[in-house]
DNA sequence: CTGAAAGCGCTTACAG
DNA sequence: CTGAAAGCGCTTACAG
């Protein structure tokens, strides 16, 4: 490898010059004629110099990078939104410092170091639906420009940028209602996060609005996760029902795959004998057959607020926190019929 | 930030005795006493120290960094061999450095050069099949350990782990050969990757080995990318369906629904008038209805062995170049059928 | 316009 | 067992 001094020397110029014509370095009052810029750019090139970043960091303290932890299973779900996060940063010059985990918060802790460590204070969380959900925003106390895509479990304040899952939730059972469902089954998990709380009350509330009555089982707590094996679909499916249900909600993609097919051969059909909205929209809903009516969270909106914000804060001393909800839209599809 | 320097001090001892204490530093020959490591620990809890990383890499040198340079639409696809990857490092000790890009020969130069600048010597190259594929395999000559996932298009030789296309796709023709199908249509890209050049191989091989003729036009190249929106699945329609196909072999589960959906609309059913065969698996393919035939590539041993390789190599100083090819298997659904 | 010098926060080889 | 010193490859403030 090639250093900043054996440049300096092989052109015969200090490396202040160096560091000026080929880094932007130098500080303020270090200037280089336009001979020597040539001859130093002829040199590192002929020798084939790179920076070494690790010395520039280090030296300088300047931080573009902002740091995201992420959880590989969101990787499908949360696509739009790291590929618009990189668009977005990487475009205006900065770069992602990713870590990758998987539902565990010993990973998540490690990044939370790792990064940390660097010298960074932005990041981005992305994971911290788990189990242990509100055992993740205390980790990012320490950073000095931490945001949150979707509203942390926590009591302290932290920027956020969420989907507002009130809001399309209710949006979703209030058209259920309006088609005359009268039992509508809502598979929620059994976990205690911020998104299944208020698609809960959305629920108890659109259901009051309409002065629908509901018992408790339409709310179906018995699983962890998504219900996207042929198993958890069949258990599911004989726990629901018995109660007669109309209408469901359920998660992603697969668990509606699965559902459809395991209805089918309970000669149920989707929309005719029960109606389906999916939770997140995913790129195929509405290639399905039948096409299925999803909440379209609006992530790229999401990400893009997310990376003015925290960018935004990078530059403050003190950055400012602002929690922020997005508003999706019901994508409508031929997963849902009047009762 | 707490440096070092600062606990050495706190603590009364030198900053040699605290890089062994706190860091496993300090050389070989540094020796610390039990009772002032106690102190060093208490202090730099104390004083909630945190060691600068860059600095650590800076100075040392050591490399437990493995670089990864990934396409963000590669994500849901890839999403098994990220989320291994990630564990098996994660496990050794190791860390994974992404890169994430997009369709992108300059951001995928300007990552090289990050993971160059922060002498990362070791890099997994996720990202290079691009109508532009033969453009990227030269980045990645500086590194002294580079690996690339599924085979790059390159004369210089390169360590890869990649799926077997030629010997699954030559399966799966030979599967709808012996179920009597005659007039299979492959859908290529106009690409000249390496997966398609094999593919279009295995085509051919497969049907002459079975003594069955086929046109050119089965081989269907019109295409950029997957033919996943449903103008494009109509146009592709359009084209074949004049050819009278009974099977299809095409790419990813949104392609399948477009297809699967468009070939109602003209009153052809899968598998009953034309039979389907996708080339890459992907989560939910047997949760479809029907349930479809895919080629499963086995992405989960091909992350293993190329973490394994890297790892190893990384320990050479000369690497060896080594090609790998895992098998798949073709995943047996309900989309084809016996004509 | 130019370069010598001190510093970023860690290393390790070396001398006690 | 212990610490002073030189070095990693860059910075920038400063003095010419």
């Amino acid at each position: 490898m090639i250093t900043l001094s054996e440049v300096a020397e092989a052109a015969g110029v200090s490396r202040s010059a160096v560091s000026k014509a080929l880094l932007g370095g130098g500080g303020k009052t270090t200037k280089v004629s336009e001979k020597n810029i040539i001859r130093i750019r002829e040199t590192a090139a002929r020798l084939g110099y790179r920076p070494n970043l690790l010395a520039q960091r280090l030296a300088n303290k300047r931080q573009d990078i902002i740091g995201v932890i992420i959880d590989s299973q969101c990787c499908g779900l949360y696509n739009n939104i790291m590929s618009t996060i990189e668009h977005l940063t990487f475009s205006s010059g900065c770069r992602l410092q990713v870590g990758l985990v998987h539902d565990s918060y010993d990973a998540i802790k490690k990044y939370v170091d790792d990064l940390l460590g660097y010298n960074i204070q932005s990041v981005i969380c992305l994971a911290h639906y788990y189990s242990f959900a509100e055992q993740i925003p205390p980790l990012f106390k320490p950073f000095k420009n931490a945001l949150f895509i979707s509203k942390p479990m926590t009591e302290k304040k932290f920027s956020f940028v969420s989907p507002d899952y009130y809001a399309i939730f209710y949006e979703a059972v209030e058209y259920l209602l309006k088609l005359n469902h009268r039992r509508i089954v809502f598979a929620k998990t059994n976990y205690d996060t911020y998104d299944a709380r208020v698609r809960a009350q959305a629920f108890h509330d659109a259901h009051r609005a309409y002065g629908v009555e509901y018992v408790e089982e339409q709310i179906y707590k018995e699983n962890a996760g998504e219900i996207d094996t042929p198993e958890l679909m069949d258990r599911f499916l004989s726990d629901i029902l018995p109660l007669k249900p109309d209408a469901l909600i359920l998660g992603n993609g697969i668990a509606i795959n699965w559902c459809i097919r395991k209805l089918r051969e309970r000669n149920l059909r989707v929309p005719e004998d029960i109606s389906i909205i999916g939770m997140d929209d995913w790129s195929g809903s509405q290639a399905m057959t039948p096409s299925i009516t999803v909440m379209n969270n609006n992530y790229r909106e999401i990400a893009r607020q997310a990376v003015q914000l925290i960018q935004e804060n990078a530059k403050n001393e003190t950055p400012q926190i602002k929690e922020i909800f997005i508003r999706g839209q019901l994508v409508l599809g031929e997963s849902c019929t009047r009762k």
